[in-house]
DNA sequence: GTCCCGATTAGTGTCCGACAAACCGACACT
DNA sequence: AGTGTCGGTTTGTCGGACACTAATCGGGAC
């Protein structure tokens, strides 16, 4: 019949603190850098235990909500597009994503962001899209990989946020973040790698300075699609999970059950 | 002068509960669907009280990190999209992203999300999505807008599920939650704007179950520009906050202090 | 032997009380 | 003014306790 049973669920205490501290805050009735009262008090208003309390505060901080400015201060924040897009990233690695799903979304994100960073960046965004470049370009004559990766990742993040489009940031650095790692294992393959990245770099900051959003898109876009090639040509497959979730080594593979103990 | 501090950090024990467990989850010692031990059992392995073990669990589990498949067993387990995605369009709220910056984002990446859909779609996701249609035909018929707008979010939601690409979903669902909520304030304005929208998601949806990537994208694409179209016929501001956070009602504008205890 | 039902047990949710350490603000001192 | 000291406040952590419920087990009915 037509009954439809919601799941009932049983609502503990903590996470009607969480849930009743989040709605005040999404109503803006508790706004950004407002101070919550401690711990003793918000337990009494809420007419719990402190301990309850705790736990709630526990779940609003890891969702950026609130923040602890100062040990003793707990305020209300916006999370924080890094943390955000740090969290997805290392989901998206746990849903075993692959290359090619990645690079797909890559492509039409990035050259996106290029363009609207040529709109929009400050003249502090080209100012640090140009250190990133001089350290870009003494990692790659060192032949410091880990360097390049770091400060490939530092460059596609600089982008993001040089659009000043949080939406496009959000949208955009978690899938940078996990497909420029597969730089790590690209470039032990391909030793000119750096070098054709830098002019990349080198071609999209310029056009970023100069304002000029076709020239960011179009060279932004062929990096993207250089990078593919690389990855092919360095017979990486494209099809495979970018992080896989490596089974403890010599572990059996059947269904292990409760501890984390065998140390 | 040259001197750098890195902040310095204490670190609670609770973080380190969820630290260490995080550790060994993304390494892959704990397997997605293996249980945990229980709090008593953690407690004593990790040489802290239980209350400590409680909070650090607490931060995994809104992470998604580990979930309670019946209320005693803790197991671990990957974060679901549909989750993720909610966070994230609430960070973006928060952040006052406008109508403007998502649709940028949205006019992109929908199309590739349409023409993924039609290659990778199974029929089970045809099946919903002609479901959604359905019911969308019947509310665009008794003008119910809550209706409507809700079963567009569905719709979104349906394609982005099709793709079966996690990254893109993860992009995608966030901005579409938001943009379309947009749709709320437009409907009003533009009686005629569900009987276009029941067309171009006909016309997807029809493409998709064909197999049809490039008519996919394509009624993709000029849908959201007639979106974007309405919401501007409609007199409706693009550089405003989609969602602005309001002020409670009534209260008074400056920086209030400690407590949400005004009820 | 299998199945169902009640008793048992284990584990979570919540509370209480306590204490050390850190932090913050104020005050005294040089 | 700048610095040291001090005391109250708040957090982090602990140990213990108890109710309630879900899983388990044993026993009786078939």
């Amino acid at each position: 019949m037509g009954l439809r049973p919601r799941p009932i669920q049983v609502s503990k205490a903590y996470e009607q603190v969480s849930a009743q501290l989040e709605s005040q805050i999404l109503e803006g009735r508790l706004q950004p850098g407002e101070q919550l009262p401690g711990e003793v008090e918000l337990a009494a208003l809420f007419g719990v235990n402190r301990s309850t309390v705790r736990e709630g505060i526990r779940r609003l901080e890891s969702e950026g909500l609130v923040r602890r400015s100062s040990p003793r201060k707990l305020v209300v924040a916006t999370p924080k597009a890094r943390e955000l897009a740090s969290r997805n990233s290392r989901a998206l690695r746990m849903l075993e994503v692959t290359f090619d799903q990645l690079w797909r979304v890559a492509v039409e994100i990035e050259p996106l962001a290029a363009e609207l960073a040529a709109r929009n960046a400050t003249d502090e965004d080209v100012a640090r899209l140009q250190g990133n470049q001089t350290r870009m370009a003494k990692a790659t004559q060192a032949r410091d990989d880990r360097a390049v990766v770091r400060l490939d990742l530092e460059y596609h993040s600089f982008i993001a946020e040089a659009t000043k489009n949080p939406a496009l940031a959000l949208a955009q650095e978690p899938i940078g973040i996990l497909l420029y790692s597969g730089l790590e294992a690209l470039l032990p393959h391909l030793p000119q790698a750096p070098a054709r990245q830098l002019e990349a770099h080198g071609r999209v900051i310029d056009a970023i300075r100069l304002g000029d959003p076709d020239v960011a898109r179009d060279w932004t876009l062929r990096h993207a699609v250089d990078f593919r090639r690389g990855y092919l040509m360095a017979g990486l497959p494209m099809d495979a999970p970018i992080a896989p979730l490596v089974p403890a080594a010599g572990a059996p593979r059947g269904p292990r059950e409760t501890t984390p103990r065998d140390a």
